[in-house]
DNA sequence: CGTCATGGTGGTCATTTGTACACCGGCTGG
DNA sequence: CCAGCCGGTGTACAAATGACCACCATGACG
């Protein structure tokens, strides 16, 4: 044959997949033109096959009907802003534009993040938070005794492990480089928001 | 003011942006039904203020034409297969994902990640990561002196740090409790793939 | 060689669906 | 009270597109 069918098969599904991704499943004509076809019957072939195969899922008369099994879905997507430092700041956009929302899988989390924040400094390496990271924060000013929580303390953005203690709060950092942080009465505080798990890229 | 907007017409956005999320785009009639109309017409006009906005983008004259900006657009989601415990021996290439994947943001990581690997035991908690964590791993069997690798000895999987010296092969723990793992030639030994970032759930 | 499966071309048909026009009832402002 | 806008209904038209049919080229196989 004049070219490995099977090759131009996984191709087209490629095609299909990163179209739905990119938010609109293709239609016969625009596979059959991205794969070199003249008529849209070739991709309709293939694309039958492929849902023969269990590989896509088709909508029987309905336009740009191609769907993928919920197995391969990405049904439980969240957009997360990507917050640089708070306080006085230099954004810190380099690697990932910020004003573009990051997209993440909702099952990572067990708690829904509202949005994601760079950590500065090294104050919880002792959980495994390193400088650097994107940690998912979700909004509330409650937090029980022992979460990590990300506290806003005289103006100064900080996230540390949360303790109460005799009506009185205290912020420990997980580093024996740094001293806990005693929340005065009467001093700028408020709990922004509790961890609910980070990324990083290597 | 154009009188409310935020009722109807942002549970319409909502609608569009749950059923794009979901691999398709609606049509006018799906948006209709969804919003009680009886005419198809009173949703085309409400998706022609939304695209006026800048709310969603239209694609003239194409069914289901209907596309969210750049801006919120997912437009580099990879899905990646969840390998868990990698029993001795069995190789990874044949992957059998335990569960669905998971599906991150391409943007996350500066290496694409083919997978993402648990974790288990805490000898590297010296580089924050720890038991439990998904680590994100891109497929070579090729490893630069420094880099955190993934890598099979003795049928044994081990996430650790390389070091090559006089043309031997060291794999680092960063973590005092472990000894470093010296390859001895004749010795089953292969790199699986390069570290590239790790998601955690708090 | 004859037959069949595979993979592609071209064209037709019917449905879906975006687009447009006419119209209506309620509300608001002058 | 009337003009005009807004949001919705109904209808109509045409483009996009899925579904299907007839047919051809090529290679595998008995």
């Amino acid at each position: 044959m004049t070219t490995d069918p099977s090759t131009r098969r996984s191709r087209i599904l490629d095609f299909i997949r990163q179209r739905i991704a990119a938010g609109q499943p293709p239609s016969l004509a625009e596979i059959a033109a991205a794969s070199g076809f003249a008529s849209r019957n070739a991709a309709y072939k293939h694309v039958q096959a492929l849902a023969e195969a269990g590989l896509i899922e088709l909508a029987p008369n309905q336009k740009r009907g191609i769907r993928l099994p919920a197995a391969a879905r990405a049904d439980d997507l969240i957009a997360l802003p990507v917050l640089g430092r708070v306080a006085a700041g230099a954004p810190i956009g380099a690697d990932v534009p910020l004003d573009q929302p990051l997209w993440l899988d909702g099952r990572l989390f067990a708690l829904r993040p509202d949005y994601l924040l760079r950590v500065q400094g090294d104050s919880m390496i002792g959980d495994g938070i390193l400088d650097g990271d994107l940690v998912g924060v979700h909004r509330s000013a409650e937090a029980r005794d022992g979460r990590i929580v990300v506290a806003r303390v005289e103006g100064e953005m900080t996230i540390k492990r949360l303790q109460r203690l005799h009506g009185r709060i205290r912020l420990l950092p997980r580093n024996p480089a740094y001293a806990p942080i005693l929340v005065e009465p009467g001093q700028d505080f408020a709990i922004e928001g509790l961890y609910c798990g980070l990324v990083r890229r290597g």
